[in-house]
DNA sequence: GCGACAG
DNA sequence: ATCTTGTCGC
């Protein structure tokens, strides 16, 4: 698929990187309902402790969850994790990759925020600006905001505020379990967001796109020797 | 200064 | 994220 250059990752310090954040942040889109999905995408990343980083995308179809085609790449580790910075760690190798998808996804979903992010642009969203689909994020926790533990049956949810805006939503996507924290990243809506994360979650607390996709770069970074 | 802090 | 065995609970 076509990937949007916005702007470089070439050596670009923390104050660059928080420019380019609050720069594109006015370009999210926070409207659109996902109608038929019949493909989606998961991306996850590892790292080595030699600083090598993994990363793999999986087209995977829907409702089914059947392992289309599995994107692999890695790379020298090139920006450290800084909370809040993400993206410039993760997103690079991840849109290599994305760049030699054949079947466009309906949607990706990622593993980290969306908007939930101090200058509202999480990973989810930074990449959903360079594929120009609809993205989302899911988080196993929370990155900023506030919120009221959503009951303990599977579908129940609460929103995450910041700044006194609903910027995503806690979703518990198993009875039981701690719930997980969903945002648009781009071209979607809360509303839609959270309701295909459940649909996607129909038997683990991780939704099964960045599930399988963790997994499948667990095996990758393992069998490179 | 103190606490929080995606992966 | 990564280093790591067994173990408690649904």
């Amino acid at each position: 698929m076509k990937i949007n250059r916005i702007h470089s990752w070439e050596n670009l310090t923390v104050d660059d990187a928080k420019a380019i954040q609050e720069k594109l942040a006015d370009k999210i889109i926070l409207t659109g309902e996902l109608k038929q999905v019949e493909l989606i995408a998961g991306a996850d990343m590892a790292f080595s402790p030699d600083g090598i980083a993994y990363a793999v995308v999986v087209i995977l179809t829907f409702p089914k969850f059947e392992v289309v085609k599995i994107y692999r790449g890695k790379e020298a580790v090139r920006f450290p994790y800084i909370p809040g910075y993400l993206s410039f760690r993760e997103a690079p190798l991840l849109l290599k990759l994305f760049a030699q998808v054949e079947n466009t996804p309906d949607v990706v979903m990622l593993d980290g925020q969306g908007i939930s992010h101090p200058r509202k642009l999480g990973l989810a969203s930074h990449i959903g600006l360079f594929l120009e689909i609809p993205t989302i994020g899911v988080a196993k926790s929370k990155l900023v905001g506030e919120y009221n533990p959503p009951g303990v049956e599977k579908g129940q949810w609460s929103w995450l505020t910041y700044h006194n805006e609903k910027i995503g939503i806690v979703l518990r996507t198993r009875t039981n379990v701690r719930p997980v924290f969903i945002s648009p990243g781009n071209m979607i809506s809360l509303e839609s967001a959270r309701r295909w994360t459940l649909k996607c979650a129909p038997k683990y607390r991780i939704p099964e796109p960045t599930r399988i996709a963790d997994r499948l770069v667990a095996e990758f970074k393992k069998s490179d020797v």
